[in-house]
RNA sequence: GGGCGGUUAGCUCAGCGGUAGAGCACUACGUUGACAUCGUAGUGGCCACUGGUUCGAUCCCAGUACCGCCCA
């Protein structure tokens, strides 16, 4: 069967995946010889995702370190699955629902809308997996993940043990004490109305303001302002009634708890522990907070006073916990202005008692926003409050002075001081809205607890990061690492396995002290006591094993609640009124069986990272004792991107060290960005996104993995433009017309390597075996680059433009057979070696030059060593192809039409040129068109070349240009004048070589030596045409 | 403000103690038994700057300038 002029990617990438598949050659284990193992985690693709650069640059990494393991038999297991990826998912669907004009997630129920999600995953979210085949990713289908599978409610196919997973560490980190519930600031995303961490917040430069506003102080006291310069002179004294704060968001005003400074500042140590007014607000209910000295405000920004809005800023709750001062909650989850709680006039009575010292409790209840601003959008909020207290003439103002152009008179304004500066303001890495701090109930790892030992892991090497300047970057967070908000108000997820029931044991509810409960004491629980109740919570992997410890709990309770039956419902509420129920039945019915316990689930679900966190061993059956687990834990290389060493790998490490006992990777390699081609980030909205899959399309796979392994070097980021692509493109179709070359000529595959007696065929072995010691080098120190660009630069640079054009001439002499059989082991070498960084067409020309016992995806790496190195044959090889090089230049320089065939003279040869030029003459005619070699003298029309060991002459009879080969004589001898000069120079120096290695200074002159050989030349050559 | 990188041919980047390489682009020539998705020969660099260490520095150290990224 002839082959085609090239290679038909896109026809043949479908057909061999399709073999690949069908053969099992990517199943764990598969081409197996050794009993080491070699496993790696692909990090899970959203299951929403579709194939970006990014994806195909990690992925092909990986699929090199796979297949090269693979070949070299190594069990190995290249392990994939999806992320459920809570919001990007649940964002997804509610689009397409409200697209398709369905009822919201909130009208259809939790339940129906998380089925909709998996109906939805049944439908659509295998996309990426598809698209990572077609990249040729040899990962185990078989065994694809998912980090929701085993849920409650997930379908058929889909019942894996992640689930089991995710909430075995969740009971075990809370029994633990390392999670924990509590109600603290956090970032809250208003757009998807959920708690995100600190890691979903994106901190950006935007244009912002600052305003200037004054607090009066309180009952119109005074104080004398003073400020100094730093020689300590007065530069301004005023009698002044406020203080006068700088905000870049007024609209939190309404509820500050104080005024600090900085307790050295001497401009404000008369009024600290006085109160002042917030200028905002219904005049008849101005509130009073207290002025506080603390160490956070900055004397020399602004006026040095900062206003203190506890509930709504991370430094001014730090500030606010510090001091005593109330946190007051103005904003609903959407961002809005709260509607809620007691009217303003109420609650600003409160906060006015607390601020006087006055211990007031819980102010959860606290709203003060005043009623005219409820319910509006916190940015319309802000203007307003700015419109209120600049009519008040409370802003603090700058005299601005004007000249108007007609008259020339002066005009004096005084205008409120805005200052235009940009501010860094947090926005959610999902939808793009600015996040507010916000005040509420969350589920926390106390990650400080389990960090010790991924830090220990790390610096002690267990686990090593490469390159190693990430080593840092982990280690600097990992050090001052805050607790891990892990619950988020989504459905989409794995649900908090915590349960709350009514807390019916407090002391005003208890009984008289008979240990039951008579009807008094009863009714005063149903009517009173259910609302006030607390909660007690219990966490558990199910509702049956959450049943037993609730039973537990009330079986203290006084008679008859004890005996009550713990049923499930949906709330508080729910369980208020079931509960009054179940009271009102029994105080009927008399009959103990009829009283419940209801609880109810928390309904809030776990970060993603969480579960994602436990990717390594929730994918080999853990918490089952699988041998997969047995097998293949701990897992050997994460190769991932550095944007997600926080989210992902370190969390990695803390919980695969705390829960398994063992770090989760012994490597982690970490890979650049890639970029445009001008090296700007890719995005959407920049317009720069390169599609991979079109690049497949039009180049296939096989030139974009070359393209991105080229350009994989350590701690860079890759820059790629389509004319890469085509210039690996270009790669493929270099190697299928050599193996072109070699089918028409009887080349086949499949042989083994023959006892070659041929220079050429001696040289090109050793060739392959150097190209396999340094392959096998970059690629176990993950230098990618390496690897590629040295096959690369080996199967153009020297296979094809030379060894397949030495061969030619050899086909037609006595060496054909043994020239045949080795090039044919050649070939193999490079589908070999080129196979884990273009799978494809290595495996279609594997297949279409050679009786094969198996397919190239789990052929044998070669392993072929130094001992096949002729250093004879090298040195005369590169004896020759210098000669030919020599030869050409000449040619080329002086104009010499290239069909033309020179006669070639030699002048001079030593014994070793002489045996180079009598066993590869046949070569050098051919490659440098030449007619065979005889001895001479050099003579008029004569164009002189040199060789280390000889002289040639070739006649170029009228061509000849005297003062053209004259010049390029001397432009020769410049060059290596220079060089040799150096040199001389160099071994003169009495201290280099005292100094210097002696390998070092033998070298020396040996290239010394060479070039004064061929500057001997040279001369000698301008000598004679001179002479003529 | 703290941390981490980068600065090498026109462009994109390798190299990281012995006086510089690749691909692309460019110029000239060229269809010779596979390949024009090609071949041959060229052009092109004070390796950002200033000091230091060294026999020797693009490479190591310190500083400067500019450009990125991450965290506040």
């Amino acid at each position: 069967m002839s082959m085609d002029k090239s290679f038909d990617a896109r026809a043949a990438e479908a057909r061999i995946s399709a073999e690949w598949e069908r053969a099992n050659a990517f199943a764990a284990g598969a081409n197996a010889s050794r009993t080491e193992t070699f496993t790696v985690m692909i990090p899970p693709p959203n299951v929403t995702g579709s194939l970006h650069i990014g994806h195909a640059f990690n992925n092909t990494l990986q699929d090199i370190l796979v297949r090269w393991h693979r070949m070299r038999g190594f069990d190995t297991l290249w392990q994939p699955g999806q992320d459920h990826a809570g919001i990007a998912t649940q964002m997804v669907v509610e689009r397409r629902m409200a697209d398709a004009g369905e009822p919201d997630r909130r009208q259809i129920g939790r339940d129906s809308f998380v089925q909709k999600i998996w109906d939805w995953k049944r439908e659509s979210g295998d996309t990426i997996i598809n698209q990572l085949k077609r990249l040729g990713a040899s990962c185990d289908w078989s065994r694809n993940a998912f980090t929701m599978s085993g849920a409650p409610g997930a379908p058929a196919g889909e019942e894996g043990n992640f689930h089991d997973a995710v909430i075995r560490v969740f009971v075990d980190l809370y029994n633990k004490g390392i999670i924990y519930r509590g109600k603290r600031l956090v970032n809250w995303d208003p757009h998807f109305e959920t708690a995100i961490s600190d890691l979903e917040v994106e901190n950006r430069e935007v244009p912002g303001h600052m305003w200037h506003f004054r607090y009066p102080l309180a009952d119109g006291e005074t104080y004398e302002y003073v400020e100094r310069d730093a020689e300590g002179r007065v530069t301004l004294r005023e009698t002044r009634d406020y203080i006068a704060i700088a905000t870049t968001r007024p609209e939190t005003m309404l509820g500050d708890g104080a005024v600090a400074v900085h307790p050295s500042d001497e401009r404000y140590a008369p009024i600290v522990g006085k109160l002042c007014e917030i200028p905002v607000g219904p005049k008849e209910h101005r509130r009073l907070i207290p002025i506080i000295a603390d160490d956070y405000p900055d004397p020399d920004f602004g006026s040095g006073a900062v206003k203190i809005t506890g509930a709504h800023d991370f430094n001014d709750y730090g500030v606010a916990m510090r001091n005593g001062i109330p946190l007051y909650a103005l904003m609903d989850g959407r961002g809005a202005m709260r509607a809620d709680g007691l009217s303003h006039a109420d609650s600003a009575e409160i906060a006015t008692r607390a601020a006087r010292g006055e211990d007031v409790g819980d102010v959860s209840n606290v709203n003060l926003v005043p009623e005219d601003l409820r319910g509006l959008d916190r940015y319309d909020a802000r203007r307003r409050v700015i419109e209120a207290i600049t009519a008040e003439g409370l802003a603090v103002t700058l005299l601005h002075k004007e000249i108007d152009p007609e008259t020339g008179a002066e005009h004096l304004e005084r205008r409120p001081l805005i200052e235009d500066k940009p501010i860094m303001q947090p926005f959610g890495d999902r939808s793009g809205v600015v996040i507010e701090p916000m005040l509420t109930d969350q589920w926390f790892v106390d990650t400080a607890r389990i960090v010790g030992p991924a830090l220990e892991a790390v610096r002690d090497g267990r686990t090593r990061i490469l390159p190693e300047q990430h080593r840092k970057v982990y280690f600097n967070w990992l050090e001052n690492i805050e607790p891990w908000t892990i619950s988020r108000q989504l459905w989409w997820g794995h649900q908090i396995p915590v349960w709350y029931g009514l807390d019916l044991g407090v002391a005003d509810f208890a009984d008289d002290g008979d240990g039951a409960l008579d009807e008094v004491e009863m009714f005063g629980l149903l009517v009173d006591g259910l609302v006030h109740a607390g909660e007690r919570q219990r966490c558990a992997a199910d509702f049956e094993a959450v049943r037993k410890l609730f039973r537990d709990d009330i079986a203290g309770l006084p008679q008859p609640l004890e005996v009550s039956r713990v049923v499930e419902v949906a709330d508080r509420d729910a369980a208020i009124d079931l509960l009054a129920r179940s009271l009102a039945d029994y105080g009927l019915s008399q009959d103990p069986t009829h009283l419940l316990y209801p609880v109810w689930r928390d309904p809030d679900v776990l970060d993603t990272w969480f579960s994602s966190g436990l990717w390594p061993i929730g994918t080999l059956g853990w918490p089952d004792k699988t041998p997969e687990m047995e097998r293949y834990f701990p897992t050997d290389v994460l190769v991932t991107g550095f944007d997600i060493i926080f989210f992902w790998v370190a969390r990695m490490m803390m919980m695969q060290l705390e829960v398994a006992g063992d770090v989760p990777f012994h490597t982690v390699y970490v890979h650049g960005l890639v970029r445009d081609e001008k090296g700007a980030k890719m995005s959407k909205s920049k317009g720069n996104v390169i599609d991979p899959l079109s690049l497949i399309d039009e180049y296939g796979a096989d030139a974009l993995r070359m393209t991105l392994t080229g350009m994989a070097a350590m701690g860079r980021d890759p820059k790629l433009g389509p004319k890469h692509v085509e210039g690996a493109r270009n790669f493929v179709t270099k190697i299928w017309n050599a193996s072109r070359f070699a089918q028409m000529n009887g080349v086949r595959g499949g042989v083994a390597r023959p006892d070659s007696q041929h220079t050429v065929n001696r040289w090109i072995i050793g060739e392959v075996a150097r190209i396999r010691i340094a392959t096998d080098e970059a690629l176990a120190s993950y230098r990618f680059n390496d690897a590629a660009n040295g096959l690369y630069a080996f199967v153009w640079g020297k296979v094809c433009d030379w060894y397949v054009e030495f061969a030619k001439p050899l086909f037609d002499g006595e060496d054909a057979g043994e020239t045949r059989a080795t090039m044919g082991w050649v070939l193999d070498q490079c589908y070999l070696m080129l196979h884990p960084i273009m799978p494809f067409v290595t495996e279609e020309l594997w297949a279409l030059t050679g009786e094969r016992a198996t397919m190239l995806v789990h052929g044998d790496w070669p392993t072929c060593g130094a001992e096949l190195i002729d250093e004879a044959a090298d040195r005369q090889m590169n004896w020759v192809i210098a000669l030919i090089e020599a030869v050409r230049s000449a040619r080329a320089q002086m104009g010499v039409p290239a069909g033309a065939r020179l006669d070639l003279i030699v002048t001079e040869a030593d014994a070793a040129a002489r045996a180079a030029l009598a066993a590869n003459a046949p070569l050098i005619e051919r490659l440098a068109r030449v007619n065979p070699p005889a001895d001479g003298v050099a003579g008029k029309g004569m164009i002189a070349v040199a060789a280390p060991g000889a002289s040639f002459a070739l006649p170029i009879g009228d061509l000849i240009d005297v003062a053209a080969e004259t010049t390029r004589l001397q432009k020769a001898l410049a060059r290596s004048g220079k060089d040799a000069d150096g040199l001389r120079k160099r071994l003169a120096n009495p201290k280099f070589v005292e100094n210097a290695e002696a390998e070092v200074i033998e070298e020396t002159r040996e290239k010394l030596a060479a070039l004064e050989d061929d500057l001997a030349r040279l001369h000698a050559a301008l000598a004679q045409l001179a002479a003529l």
